[in-house]
Parts: structure tokens; C-alpha cells; sequence
DNA sequence: CCGTATCCATCATGATACTG
DNA sequence: CAGTATCATGATGGATACGG
């Protein structure tokens, strides 16, 4: 490895400090929602803002913009804005951002194999959101 | 892959709740400190509560000790209580413990070419915690 | 359509003191 | 030595409303 984690001596990158390279990695990619956000642009390809929105569901708008602009800023998306009526936002792995995908393939594995180890059960409902009367 | 990240069906497993594998993993291992934990036990040998503070020069005792049992209850760390006096308590890595470090050496890997990539800075030393008059 | 701004609840973390 | 217990606080995330 060659990098000793031991947490001395300080280090900052990007505005994030940090002890060992490890650390750095997941101020970067630690964010509840961002494995999921490059795990969903894994193709290659550019998503919108509304089809990422839709990839998951669960997200907040807020949250989705806020953990998108810390992606971008750590150099890991990219933003594209195309000036038209109604505006439209694209966003696509960097190659640094694609450098994460197949950690995150093992990563998916490990949670895969920890299943099997330990045995899963369904989620209770999500207790249904009351609707305004 | 095999495993659609799609948060639809959220699961349940020791008690964590989520939507599909990698988020599993992240909470598993997410925590501030646990890959470094994990890291520092990685020789295969144990290590005494003492040693891993001292690894750590940061971490507090109640953090360590909330992680550890964190880990232990996730099956990732064994504990072993030695009776004596004074009291002597060894920890390490169970075989799912050890199925993570590859993905912990990968995510060191990805730190360092991050840095590499962008730069790095020594960060200002921690401000003097100042001495009781 | 794609955001920002604001306010608020919650939780994770830290400081400190005490114990078997 | 290896913890617990307690209290404080700051970051994090969510609800809601508004704007270009």
C-alpha cells in the first residue's frame, strides 16, 4: 500500500481534511446519497435532473441538488446546463468519477455476500405520509 | 451485477434498514471511524482497546468504544475479555471483517490518486487545545 | 424545469466526570 | 485498563415556500 493510515500529519485536499487516503475517499463519496447518484450514472452516458430524481424516489429535491454540487465540486460529475425553455441540466461521470464505479461494485458485493451471511427480512412500510385533509 | 440499486423494496438487516446492497455496506462501514478501525486490525492478529487508541490519536474513548461495539455487533470484530485484573480486552477481525479490507485498499488507492490528481496540502495544524490556567 | 432560501428536528460527536 | 453516564453542541437532513 505504501500509505500508512496513521492519523498523523494533517492533510487537506479540496478543502476536506483528512489523515489518510481513505479517509479523503469517503469525505468524498461518503455522502448518504452519492454512492447511489455515480452508482445511477455508472452508464456512461448523462442523466437529467428529473430522471435522477426519479432513479430515487426517496430523495429530497434539496438533497439531490445540495449532494450533486458537492460531486461536482470534487470533480466527480459533471453539470451541463443547456439554456432553454424549459431549462434543461445534464449530469455525467468525470473519469475520476468513474474511477469510483468498480469500488462500488464491491462494495455492492460485500452488502450481497453480508446478506446471505446474516439473512434479510422486508422493511416494515414506510409509515404511509399523512395526506393534508 | 445482479443487484438493481433501485430504492424500491427497502430490506432489513441487523437491524439496518435500506434500499439495496451498497447502502447496506456503507452502513455497515460508514461510520467516522470503523474503516479505520477495521484498517488498524487488518495484520490479523488482535490488538488490546489501549493499542488501537493509541493508533488513533484523535478519536475519543467513548467514539472507540461505540464503534467497536458497533462493529462487534455486526459481526465484523471479535472481543475477547480477558478475566484479570487490571482488566485486559483484545480485539479483531472476524472472517466478514477481513472480506473488507480489499475494498478498504481500494478506497486507500482511490484517496491517494484523488490527491495525486488534484493536490495536497499540509492542513493547518489543530488549533493549540488550550491548557487550564 | 431546476433550482434557492428558510426554518426546524434529529442525531452524531465531543467534553467531562465517574467506576468495576 | 477499559469502560459508563451525562450533558452540550454542531452538523445533517427534512419540510416548505418561493424564484429565474
Amino acid at each position: 500500500m505504501g500509505d500508512s493510515p496513521t492519523p498523523c500529519g494533517r492533510r487537506r485536499c479540496r478543502g476536506k481534511e483528512y489523515s489518510c487516503s481513505m479517509e479523503l475517499s469517503l469525505a468524498v463519496i461518503g455522502g448518504k446519497w452519492k454512492p447511489l447518484i455515480l452508482w445511477h450514472l455508472r452508464g456512461g452516458g448523462t442523466m437529467r435532473f428529473s430522471a435522477l430524481r426519479r432513479s430515487m424516489p426517496i430523495i429530497t429535491q434539496k438533497m439531490l441538488t445540495q449532494q450533486l454540487r458537492e460531486l461536482e465540486a470534487d470533480g466527480l460529475i459533471s453539470r451541463t446546463v443547456y439554456a432553454e425553455v424549459p431549462p434543461r441540466v445534464e449530469y455525467g461521470l468525470t473519469e475520476p468519477g468513474c474511477d469510483i464505479i468498480p469500488i462500488l461494485e464491491a462494495l455492492c458485493r460485500f452488502g450481497r455476500d453480508f446478506e446471505n451471511r446474516f439473512g434479510v427480512e422486508e422493511a416494515a412500510p414506510p409509515a404511509v405520509r399523512a395526506v393534508a385533509p
